[in-house]
DNA sequence: GTTAGCACTCTTGTTTATTGAGTGCTAAAA
DNA sequence: TTTTAGCACTCAATAAACAAGAGTGCTAAC
């Protein structure tokens, strides 16, 4: 499993050349690429070794070596090293991601845009999970006609709304009261813990207040429990470029993918199993089960507060330039964490 | 310009073939399919006469015919009949299209969805337009630190929410005060016209109202003055399966362009730019220098009590079944407007 | 006006060579 | 023991040649 120096020297080489080309490389090309004295037959002896440990494969007997899943990984762990940014990109990260963006729906389309925009990739964005974020104010929409908007405004400047007619009917009068009390019991509860809220406020309650709370619950009652949260996706056509999708069926099955929420969810989690959420990548749909060979995730989570709670990244064919897209998705997560904490307080 | 009924006949035969089939047509299947008796040599000498005439055209010499753009438009302004729908394809269209749905917004996504998957093309939707809908409730959510979400609420259960941080400053005490004089001054005033709606307010104040008039103007100055509609967009990914798409510029064009929502709303709105709005069928990119060659709309109004206020459609191949999908559109339309109208009021 | 017949055209698919990049292996050199 | 030069071999990609087939236009006969 140890690779010797020359090995790991030339299994970078393979795979930095076959990122930057899309073409099997052969011995040949390492040697001029190298500049070592070394003859293109010695490294067709590595090659060989690194292709019997599973690094590098030929698309057929007598072409250059490709990379496979594991010598990606191989890259991506051990060899590879992030890129510096350039001022003029961190520039136009920060530009892009501006102050005036004032709710978090707004900044993480703008960050999905900045993303595919940057990279030429596919660049996607969550919005904060809803068990990271508090609600800050519950306002009632009077509609007429006994129907009522619930407006819930959380600390990431999101608002929810919702339509419902209580079978219980309210007077004019008794909104403002009931506006009040929902404020006084909701104000800084967990967005996902509203129902326990309610709940456990009613607990403590003088009579004076019982008919508030009834009205109250019913309300609440008819929020979903759990809402997936928001994904912004763009730049995808831009993968129609490049020759791994030059093929119609490969395209096909990337944007049927695409049409899944859940399921492209679960890709850009995969960070976060185990542990605390770090930068991940994910080479060839490993371990997903998704069926896409030749795609691969970057991606990093944002924090609010220290507290990570969501994830941006970009996704492209397997053999992306990941040094420097690693570098370009984690610091556009700083960027977005900065945003969104300042927003959040 | 007039074609002769045998002439009809013909150019109808070869549209529908080629519509079904992909493949040029010759005449020798038109034969088979019509079953008259004629022979080829005839048929032949028919869409000579229609190709000169410029209906129809052949990829290359001694191939089959094709239809030219002004092929399709004769096909569709005289020659096709409407289909009617199935019982199913209309129970289908009502189920999916339920009444539980309680904001425009959501309809009209729903409807984008339903109609790729009825119509196994791209599916477009555009929420009613500003200009026809008006305002419902006016509410102001204080945020604290001196920042207000003002929320308006229109006839389509649509929420409208904005930020802002007003630079006089505004007491907890004044929120409820500012809050009925917005909803006395905008209740029912179109969405487009709040603006002048608040100006001419003013005109009439008493002084004890006034120093709330100031305030509502500076909130309400914040507001952008138009904004574009939502446009709903889903089956994109369905065109790829078709022979047309397999180039894949093709389908990179379209799907840039897809990227473009303003030309995108610009082709479904061709059908209302003078008299009275009405399903539309736009072939090749036609007098829209969309440089789509490729692709077809067709778009239909749906109307609020009888006033129309957006569109609806479908995209997919020039070469794309007219006469069925134009039923699906116009039936959706339908269905579209009465949810609408009994949701707007 | 219609049609049978025929020569002609152009696409599509198949086969056959040719070329070139790249390999693996062996034996000699370091 | 490690490296390398040399050589035979493999395979994809490209081009050329060919056959088959679908369809046409035209002419002459019906």
């Amino acid at each position: 499993m140890e690779l010797s120096e020359r090995e790991q020297l030339i299994l970078h080489a393979v795979v930095h050349t076959y990122i930057t080309t899309a073409e099997p490389v052969g011995s040949r090309t390492i040697v001029k690429r190298l500049g070592l004295g070394l003859s293109p037959a010695t490294v067709r002896n590595v090659m060989a070794d690194l292709e019997e440990a599973g690094y590098l494969e030929q698309v057929h007997t007598s072409s250059g070596r490709v990379p496979t899943n594991r010598g990606y990984r191989y890259y991506v762990d051990y060899l590879m090293r992030v890129q510096e940014l350039t001022i003029a990109e961190r520039n136009r990260i920060e530009r892009e991601l501006s102050e005036k963006l004032n709710d978090a729906d707004e900044v993480m389309r703008q960050t999905s845009h900045l993303l595919a925009l940057a990279t030429h990739h596919a660049g996607i964005a969550e919005s904060p999970r809803d068990t990271a974020a508090v609600v800050r104010n519950v306002e009632i929409m009077s509609l007429g006609g006994s129907r009522f908007a619930l407006l819930i405004a959380d600390n990431y400047g999101r608002l929810k709304s919702l339509l419902m007619s209580p079978s219980v009917s309210i007077a004019e009068t008794d909104v403002a009261p009931l506006r009040n009390f929902l404020n006084e019991a909701l104000r800084g509860v967990s967005v996902n813990n509203i129902h326990e809220a309610i709940a456990s406020r009613i607990a403590q309650l003088t009579d004076e207040y019982r008919r508030l709370a009834v009205w109250a619950v019913s309300m609440v009652s008819t929020l979903p429990r759990e809402k997936a949260p928001e994904l912004y996706l763009e730049g995808a056509e831009q993968l129609m470029e490049l020759p791994e999708f030059r093929d119609i069926n490969r395209i096909k099955e990337v944007f049927a993918f695409f049409g899944e929420r859940d399921r492209l969810l679960e890709l850009l989690r995969a960070g976060i199993q185990d542990g605390p959420p770090k930068t991940t990548v994910v080479i060839g749909g490993e371990n997903t089960g998704c069926g896409l060979e030749e795609v691969s995730v970057i991606a990093s989570p944002y924090c609010v507060d220290e507290e990570p709670v969501g994830m941006i990244g970009v996704l492209g064919p397997r053999r992306m330039p990941y040094s420097h897209l690693t570098a370009v998705v984690e610091y556009t997560a700083g960027i977005v964490s900065r945003l969104l904490t300042r927003l959040a307080r």
